[in-house]
DNA sequence: TGATCTAGTTACCTAAAGGAAACTGGGTCG
DNA sequence: CGACCCAGTTTCCTTTAGGTAACTAGATCA
């Protein structure tokens, strides 16, 4: 298998990290990890997003394989975004990431407050 | 155990996202994973980053406490920027997600093709 | 016939991120 | 004295991501 450089910007790999530094696309992957949801109760769960941004970074996702969108003909439509298989290999390493934040959240704040203060002195 | 909600801006994740929304922030930490590496240095190995972007997100690493920058008297001047315990933690979580898409880029890839395909038929 | 539900799309606009390139500044070499 | 290193900073400009709000569309309810 080969290994992609990441630091080139012609890398596939490069393409994808910047697909996934906007600005909802690993909070509505993360969203999804679980059951289905619908495009609804996405947009009422996921505080701030826009129908917009959601249909738009939904489309993405599942272009990108993560995500897989079902239609089905109940009145009135539902459809519903879950997780594929591939989409949940990526969810659960932003999951590492997120349990990072968690615990180190604290530390990075202090090391702001500290530099913030030695700047000002 | 107590459930976070990701979805809240002032959950600690959203700092991690927020990261992962700078273009180029990880992609420095995982460069500066192993030895301490110089300023013109990165700016020649990561393709595409200018002067500017580069010493603007050296510093705010900095302050995140998670590199730290040295400046050494030899001519002409050294500065080194290395990572940090707290940056070390980090990274290594950004290298799984470095390696996912190392792994799953040709997926992601056909997944695209297979979807513009789909559609333009 | 119009209101309401779902699931979007489209038009318009703004703030901010980021790129290009010139410029600073300290130091040494020739 | 001017030229050339490193490590930035500043200015100016463009692009684009993303927000708001109105509009589409199929079907049912009242």
């Amino acid at each position: 298998m080969m290994e992609y450089n990441v630091y080139a910007s012609a890398c596939p790999t490069r393409m994808i990290f910047d697909r996934l530094s906007d600005k909802w696309s690993l909070l509505i992957l993360h969203r999804l990890r679980g059951q289905p949801v619908r495009f609804n109760q996405l947009l009422r769960e996921i505080d701030g997003i826009s129908q917009k941004m959601l249909s738009q970074t939904l489309k993405n996702l599942e272009r990108d394989g993560l995500i897989k969108r079902e239609a089905f003909p109940t009145v009135p439509v539902t459809v519903e975004y879950s997780i594929t298989p591939l989409g949940k290999t990526l969810s659960s390493t932003v999951g590492i990431l997120i349990r990072w934040a968690q615990d180190n959240g604290d530390a990075v704040l202090a090391a702001q407050a500290e530099y913030d203060e030695r700047l000002a002195s």
